[in-house]
RNA sequence: GGGAUCGUAGCUCAGCUGGUUAGAGCGCUGCCCUGUCAAGGCAGAGGUCGCGGGUUCGAGCCCCGUCGGUCCCGCCA
């Protein structure tokens, strides 16, 4: 098959080259069949170019190109000339390619759907031929962006000094933390790999080793639940430093991310990013990573709510508990419909109910407010400076649930009012951090790590390990963009006997310890340098950088939420041979 | 592990309280048309209502199961 490479991609002419004789390869993105003369737009990544067959012109084209229907691959050689009707819909809409020659260089079958941006298909039949999805420019654009941030990755980190070092993908499994995926070993019948969940002791390792800085574009896997923001494998910037402070890893991160915005949108992030420990983070925003694009912020009412005669809010406070309130500004329009809904979006998040007042016309109604004195009501009014139209929404609790639940209601509340649509295509950066060390799971009955077991504490809590664990803090950071945690690290453990510590924090017996942890613990002995890093969803920041909030629009061939390919359909069954070898019986089939 | 929601023509959807031959737009096929770019006109083809079972005189619609998509809770050190 003849065919004659391109000389210009589809989205190159302009009115400068018309005159020009030039060759395009590309897909027929549509045709306009006018009896004696034909428009052609011929497509590739670069853009579209009109071509026009004119019968008077080339008589032979007209019978060459009958076939010819969407998503044929064709050359065309011709002239480039100026439109007699331009569109100023396209860049190349000035001009023109009048095809002198035309060839087929490859068929195509009618496509299950039609290669365009406003898409309505459903994913499930775009994933299965994601190849035809990937044609669509608003995908193409979006692994471009992706390209690009690799790029700015690796020029930034290698200009600040950092190695790339590759880790391995057949790890060993760790007890702590997310489900690994597992490899069978065929040489160690029975023994298995695990896929990394994250590089996070390899990268420490380096530091011991004297690597200093490290960092790498590298592939992660968690064997959990799908979300729209989650993938089974996914990709992380992973960093790692040594002799530095946790202000080093900050930064290090903001130079980068200034860069990184300043170069793709040419938006000027604004630093130093705003810091805010996690504590206030939960109560203003009810989120430990909060949408700082907009206010909507809540309030612990516990000291009135306590006393204001309403049981619900009474015993709660009284058993410790707190009471969180949002003022959901300007919803008192909401109707009893609307404010159940909102009571079952919290319900979601573990509410029993959802006691609210509204201010309308200067009357105070809402289902518990015939509990109140007038005294009690105008306190909570003014705590939470309710203005008439308002409506209040009460989220009685242990403190870190009422404040999820309030936060989930303001996220709500954002998207019901128009808030959300209203900040689009701005960004908000700020770091969380002062994160508890250690959270207490009701399920193990122990302590486990909030961030991971390899966390340093505050110098100013290392006393809280014994006494009083639930109130020492990690020196951990994570970077929020805009609700997102684009980024996560910490300050790590490098001394034998904190990390030990740690362990026996955990309820590690120390054979234990050593049985999953005896490398580390080992390299740690021999001269461990102070070390910290951080780690970057890269997927996320391609996500924000591409404004979709949805992971699988930026990675090219994505899993559904129940783990599937649709395309190639794994996972797939595997024949016996196959598991003999791996001296693997299946219990059910 | 749990909740919500969806599955009808190639695509996007409509289809009332269960009742005649399941519709529309786009796409597709054929013909016409020399300036369109969401081309237009005329004609036409195209359906196992995801799959299996049940209720009923009768099921796209009701019930049970199952497969798959999406979103969320739990989970994600």
């Amino acid at each position: 098959m003849r065919f004659e490479q391109r000389t210009v991609t589809c989205g190159f002419l302009r009115p400068e080259h018309a005159g020009q004789q030039v060759v395009l390869n590309g897909w027929v993105n549509a045709r306009r069949d006018y009896g004696g003369i034909i428009f052609i737009d011929l497509r590739d990544r670069e853009g579209v170019t009109q071509v026009v067959i004119d019968t008077s012109h080339r008589p032979e084209l007209d019978e060459q190109i009958r076939d010819v229907r969407s998503e044929y691959v064709l050359w065309v050689k011709g002239a480039v000339r100026l439109r007699e009707n331009p569109n100023p819909k396209i860049p190349t809409g000035l001009i023109e390619v009048l095809a002198d020659e035309i060839g087929i260089i490859n068929a195509a079958d009618v496509t299950p759907f039609e290669i365009v941006d406003d898409l309505g298909t459903n994913e499930e039949l775009r994933l299965t031929y994601r190849y035809l999805d990937l044609r669509r420019p608003v995908l193409q654009r979006n692994f471009l962006i992706r390209n690009k941030l690799y790029q700015i990755t690796h020029r930034f980190f290698e200009e600040e000094g950092f190695v790339e070092i590759e880790t391995p993908v057949l790890t060993k499994s760790t007890p702590e933390g997310a489900r690994d995926f597992l490899v069978p070993s065929r040489i160690n019948k029975g023994r298995f790999y695990a896929l990394p969940q994250s590089p996070q002791l390899f990268k420490q390792l380096l530091m011991v080793s004297g690597f200093d800085k490290y960092m790498q574009i590298v592939k992660c896997f968690r064997d959990e639940d799908l979300r729209a923001d989650r993938q089974p494998e996914f990709t992380q910037i992973d960093v790692e430093m040594s002799f530095i402070t946790q202000e080093d890893i900050i930064a290090l991160t903001e130079r980068f991310v200034l860069q990184a915005w300043k170069e793709i949108l040419n938006y000027e992030v604004s630093t130093p990013l705003l810091r805010m420990p996690f504590k206030t983070a939960m109560e203003r925003y009810g989120s430990d990573k909060p949408d700082l694009r907009y206010g909507l912020e809540l309030t612990n009412v516990t000291i009135t709510a306590g006393v204001c005669g309403f049981s619900i809010f009474s015993d709660a406070v009284a058993s410790g508990n707190v009471v969180m309130a949002l003022n959901a500004k300007g919803c008192g329009s909401f109707s009893r419909k609307q404010i159940d809904e909102l009571g079952e979006h919290a319900k979601k998040y573990g509410a029993k109910g959802l006691p609210w007042l509204k201010v309308s016309g200067g009357e105070v109604t809402g289902s518990f407010v015939k509990f109140l004195s007038d005294e009690h009501r105008d306190l909570l009014l003014q705590e939470l400076k309710a203005e008439d139209g308002d409506l209040l929404l009460f989220s009685p609790g242990e403190w870190e649930r009422a404040c999820i639940i309030s936060g989930a209601l303001r996220t709500e509340v954002a998207r019901r009012t128009g808030i959300l649509d209203g900040v689009a295509g701005t960004y908000s950066f700020h770091w969380i951090t002062e994160f508890p060390l250690l959270e207490h799971s009701e399920e193990e009955n122990r302590w486990i790590a909030r961030h991971h077991p390899f966390t340093a504490p505050m110098d100013a809590d290392v006393s809280l390990l014994s006494s009083d664990p639930t109130h020492a803090r990690a020196i951990a950071h994570d970077l929020v963009i805009n609700g997102y945690e684009a980024a996560g690290g910490s300050i790590r453990i490098h001394t034998n006997d904190v990390q030990q510590t740690m362990f026996d924090l955990l309820g590690f017996t120390r054979e234990d310890a050593d049985a999953k942890f005896g490398f580390l613990l080992n390299a740690l002995r021999f001269g461990a340098p102070p070390h910290g890093g951080i780690a970057f969803g890269f997927d996320r920041l391609v996500m924000l950088l591409c404004q979709t909030d949805n992971i699988r629009d930026v990675i090219a061939f994505p899993k559904t939420t129940s783990g599937l390919s649709l395309m190639d359909g794994c996972p797939s069954d595997v024949d016996t041979k196959q598991l003999g070898d791996l001296g693997i019986a299946l219990t059910r089939q």
